[in-house]
Order: structure tokens, then C-alpha cells, then sequence
DNA sequence: ATGCGTTTGTGAACGTGTGCACAAAGATGG
DNA sequence: CCATCTTTGTGCACACGTTCACAAACGCAT
């Protein structure tokens, strides 16, 4: 039984995930450089610029192959060039975009998703008076469409931008099209057969953890609960019942805090 | 000369980074529970349902504390209680939102911001032309009032929608009306002083991240250029002047994906 | 050619995260 | 009250990621 809702595959051709996901850090920070036609950076500088430590930047680029010269540092343009072939941003990505709410518009308006070769190829949704307008250009399409799209387009990316509750729904029809790359606002977890890579985006997962950080510092109470296990939370004492009651309590602080129906919010970004 | 981008910070009252970033996702999966009335679930339920691997979600659990009940399970209340608390969403942040285009638009009428706790406390913006228009039932104001409105609202939390070229100056202007949390939309690596937590959302680089793994899945090459190092890229044989040389012919196919002025894109989304 | 200063590339140590596997703890039924 | 069954909580081993520190490599000046 193997479930994979993520599919975190571990080095591919031996490169680590985490140097994958820093390098477009560091392909926008030498697009940069190389717009101001600098030619030639130090692992110092171009770390500096992509806020990671400079030796971190050494090893990554050491998976890549030796693209450095010593003495010198790193020509720009060649790492550029590199780098964006390594990422596969040689290539034209066509990606379909399928819930047009507020954040598939926004996405559909976003410029920088035409550069580096990704290409909007459709603007999707099920609802039938948002199908007909036009986004950014490009006219909002009907999801019955969506099969006849991907596989005439030859989409393998896809974005969901839908409510919650149809974004099970809209994946399998992705995959089943064909599309084998998945990259998810929706508030969900995805289960996709293997060989289908899903990403999630999720605004609220990042605020929260934002919250907790917050709540040390302003709440740097003198090592909470580190004497004598804090007042407010004991042991559990006896069977579920005990505990149960004591969630009754519980539950009226927590319920300010839970809306009704997550998964029928038409917001389409993630709760 | 410490410089702090990030600011990754470890073991928050031994709670592993890891795992706070986690407990969002159980709390998401245990009030979809708990409006179903299910009183009890199991690790390994549980764990189906954020899919995770249910040793690890029971290890997470175990350093806020003992909430399980051995052959039964977790008390779903309880537990939604306790993971609420613990990320400090049990009280009440304001957040401020500045840069009301595409994506700030999104975020403000985004119906799940409201619940768990946070609360839109002003949106904001440099231009005239949106200044003073509402987006989700809340006025526009200019940036002018960020310092009064943090102040006063007591905001320690801002989410920054602005194009890459404002952001550091805005995320300035927030750290020194008080702001101790950034949430970065703009695809800018933010610098701030020690004890400011920023986090980034980025379009584009989970985008590339889907591509790279995207490439390999279509090109799976005989394991591409193992046996003798892949013709097209070759050890760098000489000085600077042969890498450059060199480059020049790379440069070419690289041009296409290269947009001019990346930082002055109105988009709000990262680039 | 030789030496000097600079910067890369990487071995090694360390820290963090993951997953197995199992003992301990509780529920439940006789 | 004991036996049995379920599920938690965690010790342990391993994989992954980060950082240090330094030798090797290179440009450049003499």
C-alpha cells in the first residue's frame, strides 16, 4: 500500500532536494547581476544576494559539476545558462490554470509566469458565469474542456486554485489527462498515484507558524512550564471520559476560532 | 556583521521546526473531524488524513506533551484545543496587508484569513489610484498611515504583496513601526535584524522546482552523462577568457527566458 | 618561472529529521 | 482479577542537510 500525497523523491542524478529548491534562489539573484552586466561573482557575493551561507552555495553548485574558477569566482552568464538548463527552463512548460476565484486571477495576471518558459496554455473553471470572461488576456475556459486541452497542448503542469472540495476532484482529472506535475493552493492533501510530483502552497500554514514564533517572543514567559510541567496543561489522569471533560472546557476557547464548512468556502486560497 | 535573511531559528522550546510547521496541517485534518463529531482517532488515522507517516505525527505530538490515550487514541477536541494554543492561535492577530494589487486583492478577501484567529487590521498601498477603493468590505489606506496603524492596532504581523523593487523599503518601514513577523509575497530576499521572523511564499520557484523533477521524468536519459562527463558540458579548460568565450555561445539560448526589469514588474506575485 | 593572494571544491564533523520496531499502558471481556 | 488486544510513546539507527576548515587550483605580478 503505497501512499504518496507528496512524493518527496530523494536524489535525482544526485542532486539533494534542498540544493534543487535554491536554485532558482540563486538564478534570480544572477539574472540580476547579469541585467547589470556583471560578469563574474564570488560564492561570497552571490550568496550574500541569495541570503544563504556561502559554502551552502559552494556544494550546491558543486552537484551541478565545477562551474567555478578559482581565484575568481563564477561567471554569471555561464552559471545563468547552467543553472535554468538544470531546472529544465530551456524548455516551454504550457500549464493550465483550473479555478479562476481571486487567486487564479491573480495568477493568470502574474508576468512572471511567462518568463523562465512557463506558458499559461488554459484558464479553467466549472462555474458557468465566470467561463466566457477573459483573464489576463486569455479567455476563461469550461472544465469539460480540460482533458482535450492537456493532451492536445501537451500539458504536464497544472495549478489548483479551486475551493477545497473540488480540489481531489480536478487532481484526478489532471492526472488522468495526463498531467504529471501538480502545484496546489488549495487548503487539501492530494493523493496522486505514483510518479505525479504535488506541491503545495498554503498561506495559512505560514501565517500559523509565523503565529507560534510570535507568541515566544512576546510571550517569553521564564521558561514556561520547564520546572514543574505549566499549570494550565497536567497529565491526563484517567480514561477518555476524564479527558473528554476536560475538553468540554476546552472546546469554548477553540471554537472562536473554527468556521463552519472549510471545505465549501469559495475562497480559493488556502485556509 | 550578522546578517539574518531568514532566520531559521532552532528548537523553539524544544519543539522542532519540522514539527511546527506540521501541526497546521493536523489542526486543518482534526476540525475537519471535529465538525463531523468524531470523537477519537487514531494516530494512524490521523495521519492518513494529513498524510504524513503516523510514527512521525505520533513523535510530533509527543513534544507537546502526552494528549494520546494508549489503545484508543487521541481525543479530537482535546487535541484541536491543545495544537491551537500551542501556535498561539487561540488569540487575536491583526495583520496588516501592503500592496492591494492582483494578489493583495486575493489575500483580502480571503475567507479563511479571518478565521484561526487573524484579523485584516488594514490594507495599504503607495498608490493614489487604489488608495481609497475597498477590497473585501476594507478601505484602502496609504502607506503613509502604516506607522499609526501598527502602532495603534498593535500589529506585529505584515504580509508584503508589494513588487519586488518596494519590498525591502516597505519591510523596513514595517520592522521599524514594530512588525516582528513578514510574510514575503515579493520575490525579494528580505534583510532584517535579529529577532524579526520572515517567510517567503514563492510562485515561481515551486514552479521550477515542478520542472526540474518534470525533466527528469520525460528525459530520463540513459543516466545522462555518468560514464564519461556529458558532451555538451565539459571541465572549464582554461582561464576566464575560454569560460567567457564559451559562455557567449550559451548566452544565446538563455536570452529567451531572461525578462527585462524584474524588479520594476507591477505583478504582485513572486517573479 | 616563481611566488603570492584569492577563491573554489570538498572531506569531515555535527545537527536535524525520519522511520522502524517494540515495550509500556490502557481498554475490554471473561 | 487476569488475559488479551489495541495503540501510544520512544529508543535507536540511519539518511539528509549544514557548516567548518583547508588543500588544491588559479590569476597575476614580478
Amino acid at each position: 500500500m503505497r501512499r504518496t500525497p507528496v512524493g518527496r523523491q530523494t536524489r535525482a542524478r544526485g542532486i539533494p532536494e534542498a540544493t534543487v529548491a535554491r536554485l532558482p534562489l540563486y538564478l534570480r539573484a544572477l539574472t540580476a547581476l547579469s541585467e547589470r552586466s556583471v560578469p563574474t561573482v564570488s560564492s561570497e557575493e552571490l550568496a550574500a544576494a541569495a541570503g544563504v551561507n556561502s559554502a551552502k552555495l559552494r556544494k550546491d553548485f558543486s552537484y551541478l559539476g565545477s562551474y567555478g574558477t578559482r581565484g575568481v569566482g563564477y561567471d554569471v552568464e555561464y552559471l545563468v545558462y547552467q543553472i535554468s538548463r538544470e531546472l529544465g527552463l530551456t524548455q516551454d512548460w504550457p500549464v493550465v490554470i483550473v479555478g479562476i476565484g481571486n487567486l487564479g486571477h491573480a495568477l493568470a495576471n502574474y508576468g512572471g509566469f511567462a518568463s523562465r518558459g512557463f506558458r499559461v496554455a488554459a484558464l479553467l473553471d466549472a462555474d458557468p458565469s465566470v467561463v466566457g470572461s477573459t483573464a489576463a488576456g486569455l479567455p476563461v475556459r469550461h472544465m469539460d474542456e480540460l482533458e482535450s486541452i492537456v493532451d492536445s497542448q501537451q500539458v504536464s503542469i497544472g495549478v489548483i486554485t479551486t475551493p477545497p472540495g473540488a480540489a481531489q476532484q480536478v487532481c484526478d482529472r489532471l492526472v488522468e489527462a495526463g498531467v504529471t506535475s501538480i502545484l496546489n493552493f488549495a487548503p487539501t492533501v492530494l493523493t496522486v498515484p505514483d510518479g505525479v510530483d504535488v506541491r503545495k502552497v498554503d498561506l495559512s500554514i505560514e501565517l500559523q507558524i509565523l503565529a507560534f514564533h510570535e507568541q515566544r517572543k512576546s510571550g517569553e514567559e521564564p521558561e514556561e512550564g520547564r520546572p514543574a510541567e505549566e499549570p494550565a496543561r497536567e497529565r491526563a489522569p484517567g480514561p477518555v471520559r476524564a479527558a473528554a471533560a476536560k475538553l468540554r472546557r476546552a472546546a469554548g476557547a477553540a471554537k472562536d476560532a473554527k468556521e463552519l464548512g472549510e471545505n465549501d468556502r469559495q475562497a480559493v486560497l488556502p485556509a
